[in-house]
DNA sequence: AATTTTTATGACTATATTATCATATGCTCA
DNA sequence: TGAGCATATGATAATATAGTCATAAAAATT
């Protein structure tokens, strides 16, 4: 079916913004277009990993590039990349305020 | 920062999402909590794979579960987790829309 | 009490992912 | 042409993931 094959891309993304270098790259491409250079220490990586999680992301069809003399630029395919990071950041962090709030509770049910 | 620690946990639930299995999990959850003996004929996996991509899942948070007597109930916390699965349908769901336009497009460029 | 049902888990294997380090490739400029 | 910069890639090792099969544990039934 194709509704099977569509959830095994779907997989396929989300596994590939599942890591928390790629999630930064990919924030960091929000801004814009951005060569490898630029990418490098926004990220605060060694080259060669950038290179290969740029690699995964381009694979994977979430980032596109192109080379510009002796670098080589890349970005963001689809605005929705950047819909799904912001949704499971808003995720996660409504858990966390959760936790916030249980802890809170916690802590005056422990001093009353 | 927090904002770090943000990015990890929103990068540890989009690769939890990252898996075909997982993904038809959540999609089969989305009608309401289900016990697993009614989610291991819904997605046509082994009871020991689903029971551990449903581990996978709880220790994410992205589902929690309960005893009732010999069965156990899962749920998915939060709805947020449908919108980031629907958003990454529609991702891909976009992509393979570009695809197939491009295919017409070369069809029509041999044929003429 | 013995059996069955439901779910989880442990051992094992195969494969995938990631980081590191070294090196290759391609481009620019002197 | 040669040096230097920008990027990719290959080898390697450590760790993680996923599936299979067997078994454990808890609750229900007979």
């Amino acid at each position: 079916m194709v509704n099977e094959r569509i959830l095994e891309l779907a997989a396929e993304a989300l596994k590939a913004l599942g890591h928390p270098l790629r999630l930064k790259i990919i924030k960091f491409l929000q801004a814009g277009e951005r060569c490898v250079c630029e990418i490098i220490p926004a990220v605060g990586a060694e080259q060669s990993v950038v290179s290969k999680h740029l690699a995964v992301l381009k694979q994977t069809g979430l980032v596109d590039a192109r080379k510009e003399g002796p670098r080589v630029i890349y970005w963001v395919r689809d605005p929705g990349v950047f819909a799904v990071c912001a949704l499971a950041r808003e995720l996660v962090s409504r858990r966390l305020a959760e936790l916030v709030v249980l802890a809170a509770g916690f802590q005056t049910a422990q001093k009353g």
